[in-house]
Order: C-alpha cells, then sequence, then structure tokens
DNA sequence: ACAGGCGAAACTTTATACAATCCGCGCCTG
DNA sequence: CAGGCGCGGATTGTATAAAGTTTCGCCTGT
C-alpha cells in the first residue's frame, strides 16, 4: 500500500503555512505582546513567515472571522479594539455557554482526561510561580479551550475559541490592577468538581469565576466617554 | 472573455462581490437548491457570478469557517454533510442560545420591531400558501435571524447565523415526512409573547419550537449504519 | 479477462504582476 | 500666514500565470 499518511482537514500545526500564520498571530495576540490597533502589514508578516502576501492574506481573513483582527478596506489588517459594548456581550456569552460546557466535561470523565487537567494546572502554576505573564495569560485561555475539548462538543469549541481570543484583547484594554489573569485556584477547583462529577458545582464553579474575571474589569458606559476614547485611541 | 470584464464607473464596494457570491450561495443553501456533498468548483462559480477565482475563493473559505462548506485540501469545496452527530450538537446549542436571545428581545420590544416581526410572519405565512417550499425554508430560518437582530447581541447573532444555515442542510437530509419546515403557528405564538412581554411564555415557546423541529428528524445513531451510509452516499 | 501501473487532463494551490485606492506632503492661493 | 488642492509614495485589491497534486482513462502484462 501506497502508506501515504492522510492529513487531517483540520491539522492545526505542521505542514499548514496559512495555519502557522493564523497561530503565530493568535499566540501573539493572546499573550498580548500585539496590543489592540496594532497595524498587520500584508507584507510585514510576509517577511516574518517567509510567504507569500497570497497566504498571508488567507490568514488575516480567517482571524477577522474569528473577531480579533479588523480588516478596512484598502487600509489593511489591524488587531481588534473591542468596545466595552461587545466585551459585555462576550462575556454574556461565556457564562451562558462554559456552565453547560463544564457539564458536558463531566460526561466524558475519565483518568487521561483528568490527567492532562492536572497537568494544565502545573503547568499554569508554575508559569505564575515564574512570574511569565505572557505564559501565564496565554494557559489562563488554554484551560478554559481545554475542558471545551473534553466535552467533546465540537461547535462549543469553536465558539469558546473564538470567545477567549476576544476576552483576551478585552481583558489587556479593560483590566483595572495587575491581577492575575484567571485565578489558578478557580481552575483548581473546576478540575476537582469535574473528578468529582460534581455537576452543580462544576457550573457554579465556572459561572462565578467568570463573574470574577469580569468583575475585574472596568467598562466604561457606552453612552459617556465611550466615542471620544475610541476617536482618541486611534 | 477579458473584454467582458468590466468594472462599472462606480463599483460600490469591491468587497461587495465578495458578500454577493457568499450570500448566492448562502442562499442556494439555504433554500435546499445545493445538496450536500456537491462540489462546488471555483471556475463553476467564477463563471456564474463574473468574478476571478481570487474572489471565489475567499467567498468559499468564509463559508468554510461558518460550516456550511467543507475544502478538503488539493480536492476542492463541497456543500458540507453534517453528521447525526453534527445535528444533535447544532440543536443542543440552538436550545442553549435561542432563549437567552428572545429573552433579550423583549427588551428591545418596540412598535417598530413588531410590526417588522409581524410582517415577516405575512410573508411565511404567504409563501406556505403558495406552496413555495423554497421560499418557505428561507424565511423559516429568517425569522430567527430576525429575532436574533432583534435582541442587539452581535454575537449571538453570529453564532446563530451558522447554526441557521447548518440546520438547513439538516433539515435537509434528515427529515422525516414533508412537514413544513418551522410551524408559522410557533412563530406566530413567540411574537405574540415578545410583544406581551411575556419572558418566560417567549422562552418555553422557543424551546419547544426547536424541540418540535428536531423532534421530526431521524438521527440514525453514530455507530450504527452513519459510516456505511457516509460511504455510499458520496 | 483482470489487475496494476503509467500518463495526461483538470483542478487546486501558490506566486507574481498589474491596477486601484488612500494617505501624506508640498505648493499654490487667498 | 492659514487653508485648500494636487501630486507622489505606499499599500491593498484583483487578475493572471506558473507549479504541484489528484484523479481518471488507457494500456500493457500476466
Amino acid at each position: 500500500m501506497a502508506a501515504k499518511s492522510r492529513p487531517k482537514s483540520d491539522a492545526p500545526d505542521a505542514s499548514d503555512r496559512v495555519s502557522r500564520i493564523r497561530e503565530g498571530v493568535t499566540a501573539a495576540i493572546l499573550e498580548h505582546r500585539l496590543l489592540p490597533g496594532t497595524k498587520l502589514g500584508e507584507d510585514e508578516i510576509g517577511e516574518i513567515y517567509g510567504a507569500s502576501r497570497t497566504l498571508v492574506r488567507t490568514a488575516l481573513q480567517q482571524l477577522a472571522h474569528e473577531g480579533i483582527v479588523n480588516i478596512e478596506k484598502n487600509r489593511g489588517a489591524f488587531v481588534a479594539r473591542p468596545t466595552p459594548a461587545d466585551a459585555r456581550e462576550v462575556f454574556e456569552a461565556r457564562r451562558l455557554i462554559e456552565p453547560t460546557i463544564v457539564d458536558h466535561a463531566v460526561d466524558a470523565v475519565s483518568p487521561a482526561w483528568i490527567g492532562r487537567l492536572q497537568r494544565h494546572l502545573a503547568e499554569e502554576r508554575e508559569a505564575e510561580l515564574r512570574g511569565d505573564a505572557r505564559a501565564s495569560v496565554r494557559l489562563s485561555g488554554d484551560f478554559h479551550r481545554l475542558v471545551a475539548e473534553m466535552s467533546g462538543h465540537s461547535i462549543y469549541l469553536g465558539f469558546l475559541k473564538e470567545l477567549i481570543a476576544r476576552s483576551s484583547l478585552i481583558i489587556l484594554l479593560y483590566r483595572r490592577h495587575d491581577t492575575p489573569a484567571c485565578g489558578t485556584d478557580h481552575h483548581a477547583g473546576i478540575v476537582a468538581a469535574i473528578r468529582k462529577c460534581d455537576r452543580e458545582a462544576a457550573r457554579a464553579q465556572m459561572l462565578s469565576h467568570l463573574n470574577e474575571i469580569e468583575a475585574e474589569l472596568f467598562l466604561k458606559d457606552p453612552a459617556d466617554e465611550l466615542r471620544l476614547a475610541d476617536v482618541l485611541g486611534a
């Protein structure tokens, strides 16, 4: 048999050059290395990744569809700058979806999954101890993504990926203090509830976790100085 | 053939051409004119819309991101063929999101919106009376989209657009009888509840409406003949 | 007659060249 | 001296051509 490996259509890493660009930019945004409003020139990115503008363009279009990049006609692509209204919508959606996700995660509980979750918690703790803020932020988002993968619902997973990426930008823009991005203790509590197959506790802890994150944000009133801030911020 | 490509004096938006392609294909899928598995050749579509493959490609990529088109590497784009498992996920997501959407729609109630909704109901009834199945299917989906627009939550709206498009494929694939796509009576009941600002009734009616739609589907067990059917169906 | 492999055609993918558009800067004018 | 106008540079949008891959048909060998 011609043992030609059949590449999965959705293999994120590996040989897909478009995916490499997309994930490189996404990682930079998730780690707060790219700030909202930053211009993402096609030639510039193409130079960095050694790719043609064609590939860069498709990657940027995908990111635009995910809501973390804005493409302005004849102007170019920019890292998105979510408004406070966007922020409220994102967190409301997360409060709706994520408790349901953890509920399904309980259905999929297994030693392998518990192991993956606990390994992830260890990584998070290590990054925080090391004071690596960038890794910390990225891993906090990855925790939520991991739970969504565990739930086995590909649609919820896709939605949540978008919400997490946008949340990263929101936290960067509107967080009050330099408090840790996502309390690791909360994550540990959620894992514990999942392991004990305690649905209600898991849902409740996820919900309060999200509420605490949003409570740390300072979301200006839309009618207030939002317009002014937006214009001046550009 | 080169002579034909003549840009109009004032092209409204070059990006609009991509949108026209995307919306044209989407409408064809929503109206059950394009069947799952149909190959969407780039040359073919480009010929139809008088556009270059570059534009067709971006449109198809957007549709792929919405989940109604599958792009297989080096093979091309095909209308998606949701599995029964996908169908269950889609309807579970809708059961989660749409009751919340109608809840928010109640907050936005106004004579203008009630008017739009009732005008839409009239359109639906007319199409059904006329026996126009294609318009009927499309309008049924449009009703849900309209309520989402009324809710004012752009994120929910974006998610729901995806879910509706996929639902259309699912209904086409798995509906048992030729029952009307979406009971117009249900829609009328939902509008009535919204108008009366009765949150609980609106949520409950939306939920039971979705349940009835899913109940009319015949979703084979995944472990059953799914694999076989998929292979033979191609 | 049938299985297996070679080859050509068609398609997607990628790169490059061209055209259109926008922003900034300098000049001219009032 | 201030403000408007027009030109130049740069960047994006689009089309076309080259390159790679898959698929299907045909041919040959057993």
